[in-house]
Parts: structure tokens; C-alpha cells; sequence
DNA sequence: ACAACTTGCTAACGAATGTTAGCATACATA
DNA sequence: TATGTATGCTAACATTCGTTAGCAAGTTGT
């Protein structure tokens, strides 16, 4: 067996970041925190990156380019909307459920992007909300869905799936393909019996 | 008319710092900010504030004591399970929306209360997701709704209504009301016709 | 054996942080 | 007129912040 992949310094400095800024917040974690946790000197943090915020930035535009992988999956078919709609859910769930670390901190520290990445990063996400909102309206349009407004649905929809980061545990029972599946059933048919 | 009621500095001061901690941040958002906002230097804040941290606790128990009394007319009656569950997302649309911007730093922000309050805030946010739950699980066992982990359904349920502080605008067409009926609707039934 | 790369250190920088002390002014109440 | 209260100031504090400079030791590739 060779498959013990030898992690670079760099990619672990990214990791214990990662599970700092989810616990902590981006803001509250001092690079002193991020060494110690590391077993070595802030300044020493330096060898190995440019700044604080490079870090944040890789955390967020690696999971935005995950996202935006997975949906390749889903447009391509010409599956009804409905179909569509499972479709994104579980890749969009996949993303979510293998580095929920990341996910927290792509969800809720993105704000503290500089310029001109907090711009950039904003186009990504209305873009990928728009690809959202498309299925919504081809979906009401089509029948398929109940009428409302496509952007209240969506929002609602992308709320209760990226709830996920907050409680999935991979040692669970469920697969991340089940949960989406399971989560898209909710969405579809509603709770009741 | 005399309804015109005159706001205490230290209103203002909470006002303000609510709306600083919701774009920025509690952690993001120094007291000279705060001051800068309301025209004064950062030691006057001071005269009218014990700490900082203070102005958190405020909001954080604040919003929790609102959505508790909120509660109250959801469990009181002998209502189907189905019944409650949308008076209970009405009850919790209403407080969100009555203030959006303390809602916001309620949701994201208590991680930064330091003990004890942090330890009882999680305990108020226990005791609520509980009851919760059991609507969820009295609806199960009697049938009303489909059989699923209350866990897992309590928290996405909770996270779809949570999102609307994200949204919702006083000038908007819908009244809370409304809105918690559209969603309770969308979670009992689900998108599809 | 030598160069290049990785990894780490100590010391220190200027800036920003929350907060306190002490004082001043306006206004309401007695 | 005297007193307390609300409101604000300047100056400064100790601490923490992200980051840089300069240097050293170990490892790897040639």
C-alpha cells in the first residue's frame, strides 16, 4: 500500500485554518492560534504562505469550483425539472458532506474577502444561484412545480440544504447521495404523510 | 399623536452596533466603528455601555426571550400536529422578521459569548429545537407525517425559516403572517403540484 | 560536495484592539 | 441656586494583531 498521500506543510497549515475559522471565525482566529495549533511560531506561518487572508481565499474558491463541478451532472440530461432538481440536491449535498469544515467556512466567512476577490466571489454565487432559480421557472412553467417566486424557493431550498455541513458525521448511516435524495424527497413532497 | 418615543443613547448604541454586527461581524467590528457611526470618539460609548460584549448578550437574549414568548400560542391548544407546525413557523417568522438585523446576529454570532452566558444561551437554543421536535415526532407516531430522523427534519425545517431574515423587506408585499403560512405550506407539502 | 528547497526560529515593527481615568458641559429636577 | 444625570471629550494604558527581516538547520537533488 502506497496510498499514504505525504502532505505538504502548506495543505496543513489550509486544514487546521479551516477547522479554526469554522469554530472560531475568520476574524476571531489570530494567525498565533493557527501556530499553535501547528506546534510552531506565527511568523513561522510565513515560510509557507503570503498572508491570513490567502488562506480564507483558497478555502473559498476551492469549494466554489467544487460546486460548480458538480453541476455538470445535472444540466447536461434532459431530465424533467423535477429530476433535475434530486439531481442537484445530491451534488450539491456531495460537495457539502466531504469537507464540512470547509463548507462552514465557505458559507459564513466569505464576507471577510478583500476586494477584488469578495466581488468575484459574489459573481460565482449568483451565478450558481441563477442555475438554481432556472430549474425553479422552467419547473413552474412547466407544471411540474407549484407557482411562487423562483428566488424566495430557491433561497429557501439552498437554506435547508446547506444546513447539512452543521450536522453530517461521515461515520452516519446515511451516504451523502441518500441525504440528498432523502432532502430532495422533503423539498418535493413536503413532510406529510 | 404622542408616539413619538424618545430613544435612549444607549438604544441607539445597540441599534447601531446591531447593524455593525450583522454586516461586519462581531468579531470584525471594533468600538471605534461603532462610535464612528454615531458621531462620537470610542471611550463616550462608555458612558452609556458596560463592555463590548454587553451589547451582544443584549441581542442574543433578547431574541431568544422573543421566540420563546412567541411560543406560547403554538402549544397551549388540542390542534392536529400538522396545525401546530404552521403556527409555530408563523410565531417564528414574526419575531424574525420584526427585526432582521438582530436576528442575524443572533443566528450567526452567539459563538462569541464568553461563559457563563454562552453555556445558558446553548441551553435556551436546546430547549426550543426540542420542542420542535416533538411536534415532529408527535406527528410521526400519529401519523400525520412521514417517518424520518426529528433531528434531522427539525433542523432543516429550522433552516429554511431561519434564511428569511436574509430576505425579508418591511415594504414587501407579504405580511409575516403570510410568509409563515407560504413556507409551513411548502415544508408540509413539498414544491411539487 | 554543492546548491536549492523546506522548515523553523528570535526579535521586532507599526497599527489596531478594548477599555479606563479624569474632566467638561448641558440639562432636568429639587 | 444647587445637584444629579446624561453625554461627551482627550489622553493614555496594556495587549494583541498581521507581518517582515534576518538567520539557521535539515533534507533533497545533482
Amino acid at each position: 500500500m502506497e496510498t499514504v498521500v505525504k502532505k505538504t506543510r502548506k495543505q496543513q497549515i489550509e486544514e487546521k485554518a479551516t477547522k479554526l475559522f469554522r469554530k472560531k471565525g475568520y476574524a476571531a482566529t489570530s494567525m498565533r492560534d493557527l501556530a499553535q495549533v501547528l506546534g510552531i511560531e506565527a511568523a513561522s506561518l510565513y515560510s509557507h504562505i503570503k498572508s491570513k487572508e490567502e488562506i480564507l481565499q483558497k478555502i473559498c474558491f476551492r469549494m466554489a469550483d467544487e460546486f460548480f463541478a458538480g453541476w455538470k451532472e445535472v444540466e447536461e440530461e434532459h431530465d424533467s425539472q423535477t429530476a433535475k432538481m434530486e439531481k442537484a440536491a445530491v451534488a450539491y449535498i456531495k460537495v457539502i458532506t466531504k469537507d464540512t469544515d470547509a463548507s462552514a467556512v465557505f458559507f459564513n466567512e466569505w464576507r471577510h474577502l478583500s476586494e477584488p476577490h469578495l466581488s468575484q466571489f459574489l459573481a460565482m454565487k449568483n451565478d450558481y444561484e441563477g442555475r438554481f432559480i432556472k430549474i425553479l421557472k422552467d419547473g413552474m412553467e412547466s407544471g411540474e412545480f407549484l407557482k411562487a417566486d423562483e428566488k424566495f424557493m430557491m433561497l429557501t431550498i439552498l437554506s435547508s440544504l446547506n444546513w447539512t455541513y452543521n450536522w453530517y458525521k461521515p461515520t452516519g448511516s446515511l451516504s451523502p447521495e441518500e441525504i440528498g435524495k432523502k432532502l430532495a424527497n422533503l423539498i418535493l413532497n413536503g413532510l406529510k404523510r
